[in-house]
DNA sequence: TATTGTTATACTCTATAACTATA
DNA sequence: TATAGTTATAGAGTATAACAATA
């Protein structure tokens, strides 16, 4: 009983082929930041962080009164996806939210000491996934990336720097 | 009155420093596929797809005959998230699911005669779209990008091929 | 009027457990 | 028992409109 594929409609496919989405770099970056999400999840949980409360707890230990508004700037978020998160950062005291006396509307954003040290604790976990992942990518592959990275954020705004 | 750091509890920010995040592979992708993602959704607005249906209609048009396992595996997705997409595309009559005889647990996916047009059309479209935010970036860039992508991806399964 | 932060909401993508029908 | 597809569900990221308080 072996079946040829002659006279059925359906063929069975041996190998799918991509042709027309492997030359994409919008693809290719998909599926290669699918990988790095999913491994950077398995390495920040120990600290109860995320890919976002990560980012935003290291760019606020970084830059002690940011505001909110200049953190979903800097992190390229809308102010209203940055509110939970602040949100969860402050319940946990890792940072402190305080209005600015000069504009009462605003909110300088400070890291606690417990926030500072498990930023940098979370970023030495960090600093390790990535060897992991790229490890084996020398180092003028890897700066040829981020610049390219760079590149296509820039092309957003227009800018062709 | 010169706020000096010193005694002022709260300082404005006048420059985000990303200095701790910004030779991360790993963020800069996440920026830059940010902004390839929003593009994307422009780009495949006008065709009623969004980024997985897009990519799983192409893939059915140059693969007839896929089961919807060997989709699920080849798009790098779960089997119960590609239901919906498959769901979407022949409700839209973009693509049949047929019962394969010698396995009556299986479907073979076929894109129809307007799939076929509609994947055609996008694809021109996204082809449209890399240029736009890849233009000025060099051949051999885009092909060390590519590569560097794909190795990232390869190292999830262990291989150094 | 404009801006800061907020609430509410919706859509998309991702992930897991548990089910069915077939093998 | 294992596999193909399904259902249900939950978590996370992204986006917009509308609002209060303040500038």
């Amino acid at each position: 009983m072996t079946p040829t594929a002659k006279s059925t409609p359906v063929l069975r496919v041996d190998k799918v082929s991509d042709a027309r989405l492997r030359d994409l770099v919008g693809y290719q970056m998909k599926r290669a930041f699918n990988v790095v999400q999913a491994d950077l999840i398995r390495t920040l949980k120990p600290f109860e962080l995320r890919m976002l409360t990560y980012t935003a707890l290291v760019l606020i230990a970084d830059n002690p009164g940011l505001r909110q508004s200049q953190l979903a700037d800097a992190m390229d978020i809308e102010r209203p996806n940055l509110v939970v998160i602040i949100d969860e950062l402050e319940r946990r005291a890792l940072i402190n939210r305080d209005r600015v006396a000069s504009d009462r509307r605003a909110f300088a954003l400070m890291a606690t000491l417990a926030g500072t040290h498990l930023a940098a604790a979370a970023s030495k976990a960090v600093a390790r996934h990535e060897h992991r992942l790229l490890g084996a990518m020398d180092q003028d592959t890897r700066e040829t990336v981020i610049a390219a990275m760079t590149q296509i954020q820039q092309g957003q705004h227009g800018g062709t720097k």
